[in-house]
DNA sequence: GTAGGGTTAG
């Protein structure tokens, strides 16, 4: 043995006779490994001479199994003050603090330790290395992690089954399933890890075919998959939502006796709840007699990932009289489910929980609070919980990202972006999807394309997702050949995609595209959703197609199964409140199955307004009055309808009900962005042309978004070179643009990039509009070098 | 006396 010990150390890089031989004499191999401390003996002596210099250090026996307590039990401080204080000669003591650390999560301070290690002079073992390589796995450290490779392969260890294996899982980890590969193919002998290893390295690579390819592989090996093979096959069902291949692998779990396993059963949940079968997950989960917090986990997350939030409520109730205590992960699957139906009082509930069982700070659930108090319109709690956290990654900046987004704080959702980025972090897909449609609202064609450039420039995959983001954010920005040019490049779309294209089309007025594009989406097989045709019947609103308004209408139900929805009864109140069908509009209102909202009375108002029906616009603005108290807009609209009508008392009996409950007039305020620069004109500006100072109220003076659009025309040059629009001496000198100024009241824009932005608008009515037809015969559209403009409320 | 697995935010 003595022998066998010179030669482990004298051949560093043992030729392959000696490899085989080291594998097929395994336990021999650690058996010399286990003679080291032996060998070591020699360090102890030094520090027993040393002991004068350092006086703590303890006796070798006790210290080192106090050690090893210390790190079973996760008393990690005890241990660090133990190991400091303790003879380090053997290499046992240093691999039982490394694992330590490891097992806590501490994967640079395991680095650091081993680096330690190796300068004190301690020879790592056999028993370091999956210690060692697990920690660069955590720490995402490819390049140490092949470091500690090149020394596992001096060192001769690269024979070792157990290290091949961890080497394995780190490379899948850190994305290198290549050399996952490379090690699986040149290793002499296997075991059932090895091969769990590959087939859970596919997965992290994302490889679910190879994952279940491999698992067949290893079946015809001759090697029995035992239960971590099909937690990790399902893994590989999960990633693609594959339930067909799932049920496969859930038979086959039956097949080997293993469903009464808890890891299995919560993985079992676990995919079915992932590939939409959520039936079944729960039907698999009524049937476990002693669910563990894990199997609880599983199927309130497997509720909240399939819109059944009511049932994942119900889930944490049962699993408490179960007596199982929620943990962690239990509220991080949870929240979302508050998030869908805006349980802001569970969700504080769960916050509250979370403090009392201290499990604050956690990186995780306060990032899935931002995200729940984000949804839940709480943007400032939100906030709160961001800059409270001790730590954050790019997953918390984007959810702070998205939390301002969804509650319309889009400068601060920009801002926010632009923080990250000096934080030096690198945005992700979500991270640009999260601000892209801050970019959209605000109306930045400019910047917008910048971020577009930048996605490119890191070279971030245009995945179904950031796509759409890019689609609805061009399409908003007025740049409708952009928005389609990337509609065009998917390679995979979706709904989404579809409804986003759809939409842009109807906002710029080119509502016969929209309708052909859905015709395609048809033809290709997609099944339109809810919010299909609330692009198409916005198309047909905005274009004023009235018939194809019903037929898409009356063709929800009838052809797709799909309940006509409040927005969808809104878009057709707009379509009808367009061409003055106000009796049809008001028997659509009485027949609807759901309870008119201010939405929906609204629609009417509006179009009361522009049929100057007085009695209707009452009507209508009773009931918005009754229902609720954001309705700034409306006593706005009727006391200018009564101020038009010349009934001076209702004016005055508007204004004084206002008043008294409050209510301040919100301020519009429209942006144009003219050679590079943002101008802002409010409601009543400072910027008014002499001939148009004394006109009224109404006039073009005083509308934000025409006096954006005369400075635009002003600042920028038409085709020829020469300007838009002049003024001399005050006076507008086109007579064209100037009545078309004084008229339209509903504006779209778009710009061409480099060859010169340009904006189309349109005016009231149905019949007088520059609609879909602009496309195919440029020369009637209304094409003006505009930067861009858009219309906000401050 | 030490080593490989599952449930986690967007």
């Amino acid at each position: 043995m003595a022998t066998a010990v010179v030669s482990s150390r004298l051949h560093i890089e043992p030729n392959l006779s000696q490899r085989r031989m080291f594998i097929a004499k395994t336990q021999a191999s650690r058996k010399i490994q286990s003679h080291e401390p032996k060998i070591k003996h020699h360090y102890s002596k030094s520090n027993t001479i040393n002991r004068g210099q350092v006086p703590r250090v303890e006796s070798s026996v006790s210290s080192v199994s106090r050690l090893v307590s210390y790190v079973n039990s996760g008393c990690l401080e005890n241990a660090r003050h133990m190991f400091e204080t303790m003879n380090k000669a053997s290499t046992f003591v240093w691999n039982t603090m490394i694992r330590g650390l490891v097992d806590s999560g501490l994967f640079e301070e395991a680095i650091v330790l081993y680096c330690r290690m190796q300068f004190e002079g301690i020879k790592p073992d056999n028993f370091t290395f999956p210690f060692v390589i697990k920690a660069c796995t955590g720490w995402f450290g490819l390049e140490y992690g092949q470091s500690v490779h090149s020394t596992i392969i001096k060192l001769g260890f690269d024979v070792d089954i157990y290290i091949c294996n961890a080497l394995i899982v780190m490379y899948a980890k850190v994305g290198c399933i290549e050399d996952s590969e490379k090690i699986f193919g040149r290793m002499f002998v296997r075991d059932v890890v090895s091969w769990n290893s590959m087939i859970s390295g596919y997965v992290s690579a994302g490889d679910s075919s190879s994952s279940l390819l491999c698992l067949q592989r290893m079946h015809k090996f001759g090697v029995k998959p035992d239960k971590f093979s099909f937690i990790a096959a399902l893994g590989a069902c999960t990633l693609e939502g594959c339930l067909l291949s799932g049920k496969e692998i859930f038979c086959q779990v039956v097949r080997n006796g293993l469903e009464l396993d808890s890891m299995i059963q919560s993985s079992i949940i676990d995919m079915f709840g992932r590939c939409g079968d959520v039936d079944f997950a729960e039907r698999f989960c009524n049937r476990i007699s002693q669910k563990n917090v894990v199997v609880w986990n599983s199927m309130i997350g497997a509720y909240a990932l399939n819109d059944k939030p009511f049932k994942s409520f119900a889930c944490l109730e049962k699993m408490q009289e179960d007596d199982v205590a929620p943990d962690i992960i239990t509220l991080i699957n949870f929240l979302p489910s508050c998030s869908k139906v805006g349980a802001l009082l569970h969700g504080k509930t769960v916050h509250g929980y979370a403090i009392k069982m201290d499990f604050l700070s956690h990186l995780v659930l306060e990032t899935a609070l931002v995200d729940m108090y984000g949804k839940c319109g709480r943007v400032k709690w939100a906030e709160r919980v961001f800059f409270g956290m001790k730590q954050r990654n790019l997953v918390s900046w984007n959810s702070m990202i998205s939390a301002y987004v969804q509650n319309s704080n889009d400068r601060e959702a920009i801002k926010t972006f632009q923080d990250l980025l000096n934080d030096s972090y690198v945005p992700n897909e979500m991270t640009f999807a999260s601000v892209l449609p801050a970019y959209a609202e605000i109306a930045l064609p400019k910047e917008g394309k910048q971020v577009h450039g930048y996605i490119y420039k890191l070279g971030v995959p245009l995945g179904i997702f950031l796509s759409n983001a890019m689609i609805h954010m061009y399409a908003k920005c007025g740049d409708l050949e952009a928005a389609r040019k990337i509609f065009d490049s998917m390679l995979f779309k979706d709904v989404v995609s579809w409804n986003t294209i759809i939409m842009a089309y109807a906002i710029h007025g080119f509502g016969t595209h929209s309708s052909r594009l859905f015709s395609e989406m048809i033809n290709d097989g997609y099944q339109p959703n809810s919010s299909t045709f609330v692009s198409l019947l916005s198309a047909c609103s905005i274009s004023g197609f009235l018939n194809e308004g019903w037929q898409y209408f009356n063709s929800m139900k009838r052809d797709y199964g799909l309940d006509p929805a409040i927005e969808h009864y809104g878009c057709m109140l707009d379509l009808l409140g367009r061409f003055g069908s106000f009796d049809q509009a008001k028997r659509l209102i009485e027949e609807m199955p759901l309870e008119p909202t201010s939405r929906i009375w609204g629609s009417l108002l509006a179009a009361s307004r522009h049929h100057r029906n007085i009695e209707l616009a009452e009507v209508a603005a009773n009931h918005i009055f009754s229902l609720d108290n954001d309705n700034t807009g409306c006593y706005i609209l009727l006391s200018n309808m009564y101020a038009e009508f010349g009934r001076w008392d209702e004016v005055a009996r508007v204004r004084s009900l206002m008043k008294k409950q409050g209510i301040d007039k919100t301020t519009g305020c429209s942006i144009v962005e003219c050679n590079g620069e943002n101008l802002y004109f409010y409601g009543v500006s400072k910027f008014k042309p002499p001939d148009l100072i004394k006109t009224k109220g109404n006039s073009p003076a005083c509308h934000s978004v025409r006096l954006a659009i005369c400075l635009g025309l002003i600042g920028t040059k038409d085709d020829d070179g020469g300007s838009q629009l002049e003024f001399i001496n005050g006076r507008c000198i086109s007579d064209r643009i100037s009545s078309k100024i004084g008229k339209f009241d509903r504006f779209i824009h778009r710009s061409f990039g480099d060859s010169g932005p340009s904006i189309q608008f349109k005016s009231t009515g149905p019949n007088n509009m520059v609609g879909s037809d602009c496309r195919e015969n440029p020369r009637s559209r209304e094409s003006l070098n505009l930067r861009s403009c858009t219309d906000v409320t401050m």
